[in-house]
DNA sequence: AATTTGTAATTAATAAATCAAATATTTATT
DNA sequence: AATAAATATTTGATTTATTAATTACAAATT
């Protein structure tokens, strides 16, 4: 569906006004699907995107610096989310010896299997969308992507 | 920038990863730097929105269940919102006469006034990114977000 | 007319985001 | 060693988002 029609617009648009449109109408039509398959496990978007990032770190500890760094969304809740997680028993959080001003939060088997079965999930979600585009196509999004977002 | 490098990506990843990566990273650098604009205003993105449909309404009232479908994100607090620019005196709201269950709304002159000074500084926003791209790439671009987002 | 069904909007409860300030610890400087 | 500066994380206050439940009214049905 074309992004006039799906905003309701009457008049015909600018096509950079029609680029930004449609690139924020995309993502959110992606992230709600994203939502409906968390939605089960309740982990939110946040909580989830943590876990990738401690599994990714191959079972060593992670403190919260690194965390809030590879995090997308630059939030200072860090904190908090880890204190949903370990609620939840999937990650666990303690002092660092050396450094203790530092924590030490590692993700726990539970976490990872949570993720486990998450992963088909999230693939298929991936594949649900990107199949609708070939891989020249795809290619060329990522190429626009990363040439529209540069800031002069 | 790369999105692998953005964000600092070890081993090489799927294309189709790479292209919903590239879709929520370009998206939330585009939306930081909106929310800059709207700041010394003091008039979050949604309001910001809802703004907008008033306007679009030629003057026109508007009941909230419009505004509402008219919202990119379906959040069930468009009362809130109205709210919120009720006491920055940027719209009206009244009960509608013939239909005691809905409401009227309506943008204020303030709140015109805010919209335009803001459109100057919203269309430099958009095109400070999409003059990264020439018209061949806008249209290619729009063609595959519109794409990308079908569902089965 | 009374009852049900549907619609429009609000409210309450909970969760998450944001930003500034506070705490605790380490490292560097005098 | 004492003090200052830097670093890592947490906390508090406020705002915003999300979901489900509730109120209020209108239209349809019996």
């Amino acid at each position: 569906m074309k992004i006039e029609d799906e905003i309701k617009s009457t008049n015909p648009m600018e096509l950079s006004k029609k680029v930004m449109l449609n690139l924020h109408f995309t993502r959110n039509t992606i992230s709600d699907k994203f939502s409906e398959i968390l939605r089960p496990y309740s982990i939110s978007v946040e909580q989830f995107n943590v876990l990738r990032i401690l599994r990714g770190q191959k079972g060593n500890v992670v403190n919260m610096n690194l965390i809030q760094d590879r995090m997308m969304t630059k939030n200072s809740n860090t904190t908090r989310l880890i204190d949903k997680l370990l609620t939840k028993e999937m990650v666990t959080r303690n002092i660092c010896k050396d450094n203790r001003r530092k924590m030490e939060v590692k993700i726990t088997p539970k976490g990872l299997l949570a993720l486990e079965e998450l992963d088909v999930k999230v693939i298929e979600h991936d594949n649900n969308f990107t199949q609708n585009l070939n891989q020249d196509e795809l290619n060329q999004l990522n190429d626009l992507l990363e040439k529209l977002r540069i800031i002069k």
